[in-house]
DNA sequence: CACTGGATTGTTAGCGCTCACACATGTCGG
DNA sequence: CCGACATGTGTGAGCGCTAACAATCCAGTG
């Protein structure tokens, strides 16, 4: 009477109800730890499952339950510093909770990729999903979407009613703008990110605010694609404007909108023969692992990515959970790191 | 007769059905391509999905076919510039094949927390999984637990009886160190990342051999964890080593064993006042996107991430569908850059 | 001693889909 | 004009689980 497919086969809840003599029921209601078992039942049902080596089946569940247990997230370049951090943090988040996190990774932030990624997800009945889209055109199109299932921002919620999480960018660069003023900057140049990248527009309304508020014009913004090779070429720029000395804005300090442009920009202003900081002061913003061993060691505004991660997962829950309270955006404060591409060495 | 619930409950197959007019066995052949269905129909079917919005419910085709489309991934620190570009190319050559990529991090490699992650793709279904786990101890966890799912490793097999792709890390090892020794030196140093990591030793062997085959005793390893503050510490000591000019063995030459690391070391060096080439050549390990912007421009092995990611998906496919011949090992070839951290400016 | 009610267990009916089959048609050669 | 064969389509069962209900046991009660 053995069938030959027995060995092939997982063993079922079925098979572990006949196993410990009682029905599968039962063997269900040990499993999702119902209170009136008798305790010797439940031994005798966790030791069949113990001797079967008995899992549940999730697909069966996610059947009846009608939930994946499942949470997706869509990231743009998870290559960047930044986005795989937030990446890290939210897995991490996501397991405590007893989700498994499925990721979806864009090329780009254009046309239907958006679109296609959470077709993708809902194709595999996420019950959620958190949109790492910083740029301006995701969630555009994330706002035109209308998803099955409840979708959370990071970084890129602002001013739109989708709820999110993201760092005080603006604040962020309020620090960095104030500090260089504070040093004794006449003015502060800033080498921006992509047009199309929320961060890098808020991180420009920081500096310029700040400028602004204290009576100083805003130099002319020259712009990056946050790549160490477009902020070289940015600091070539600066370099020549440092040399010519023109009048209305001295080039000596310059505010750039993430780390890997500052690289960039302070290998072109050494080919130029400028010194940092002695003659120009740099600062970036992520803190990257590596800003610390810059030449020089650079200054740069300090992102929690884990914290980000965390918040998000948790703001998903709620709207999964439907306690949410209406479309709340949740704001990360940033931390000012110092270090020596901002410090005058002869004591300014 | 309307049931009040009707709103609230997704479309299904049945309703599709009702809607075309046809069996809902008809839906699921258009639905999975099969090719003796009547073209009016067939059009009927698509009409009626598309005016009700249907979506095949995953759960349930999960439970039936016993395959749920979904493949595990488990990660080290995808911090990493390194494994964050894998899990890039892993995601985009999966989704290519139709499945879902679920990843799983790992803060440590160490202890239970491998055979954690795998329990935890295990519940969710998945067909198979990708381990990034280069560390000596998480391979060997690997290799003494049978999950109910193939696995396939990156970076992680050498030696073992468990499929997997990695980049030829000896080849690239070689590569630096015979361009070093081409380039004049007498001896190369070595800056070595973390005993446990695999990758660590076999660029470390490359280096040894082919100092070796040169006739040269290597001389004694320096070793890092692969963060640029390590790699300044290693610089540190060699900085002192070079200008203390001891007989046997002179300080002319670094292979650094990954890039971040090389950052610490040039940063150590030019603090010591030793010039970059000209005193010491420094190469590096990786590319990672910043070292052609260090001062000066590192000289590096790059591997293909996307390649590697990709290799090891189409592996991974390959043991699920049970057309793997025997245990795979794949590798992927490295590519020297040089770059001006080991060209003599004086044209040496 | 039947009667109530809580604790514990079993029974039944699906969840939405695919598979194996049965049942229609239509087409063709003998 | 009938069977053989292809092309379409429908029917039933069942994947492994949970939710609702039903059934049992066993005190305590009047």
């Amino acid at each position: 009477m053995t069938r030959p497919t027995e060995a092939l086969r997982p063993p079922t809840m079925a098979d572990v109800a006949r196993e410990a003599g009682v029905s599968h029921q039962t063997v269900s209601r040990v499993l999702s730890g119902h209170p009136n078992v008798r305790t010797t039942t439940r031994d005798q049902v966790t030791a069949a499952i113990e001797r079967l080596g008995y899992r549940r089946n999730s697909a069966a569940r996610a059947l009846v339950t009608r939930r994946s247990r499942t949470i997706g997230v869509i990231a743009v370049d998870p290559t960047l510093y930044g986005p795989a951090s937030t990446l890290a943090g939210l897995q991490e988040a996501a397991r405590d909770e007893g989700y498994l996190v499925s990721t979806v990774t864009l090329r780009t932030g254009g046309g239907h990729a958006l679109e296609d990624a959470l077709d993708h997800l809902a194709a595999w009945g996420v019950e959620g999903a958190v949109a790492i889209t910083p740029q301006r055109s995701s969630v555009q199109a994330l706002a035109r979407l209308t998803p099955p299932f409840p979708v959370v921002t990071v970084e890129g919620s602002h001013g739109l009613d989708i709820p999110g999480v993201s760092l005080d960018q603006e604040l962020g660069a309020r620090l960095v703008t104030e500090h260089l003023l504070a040093t004794g900057h006449e003015t502060v140049w800033h080498v921006a990110g992509p047009e199309d990248w929320l961060e890098s527009a808020a991180r420009t309304e920081g500096w310029r605010a700040v400028l602004e508020e204290h009576g100083i014009r805003p130099p002319r913004v020259l712009r990056g694609d946050w790549s160490p090779l477009s902020g070289y070429h940015a600091g070539q720029e600066l370099a020549g404007l440092a040399l010519a000395g023109r009048g209305a804005a001295p080039v000596t300090a310059a505010f750039v909108a993430n780390d890997q442009m500052a690289l960039g920009v302070l290998r072109a202003l050494r080919e130029a023969g400028i010194r940092t900081p002695r003659q120009v002061a740099v600062a970036g913003f992520d803190d990257i692992p590596e800003a610390g061993f810059f030449p020089p060691p650079l200054t740069t505004v300090r992102q929690d990515f884990t914290a980000i991660g965390r918040r998000s997962i948790q703001l998903l829950l709620e709207h999964i959970e439907g306690t949410a309270a209406g479309v709340e955006h949740i704001v990360v404060e940033p931390q000012l790191i110092v270090r020596a591409s901002t410090r005058s060495q002869d004591g300014a």
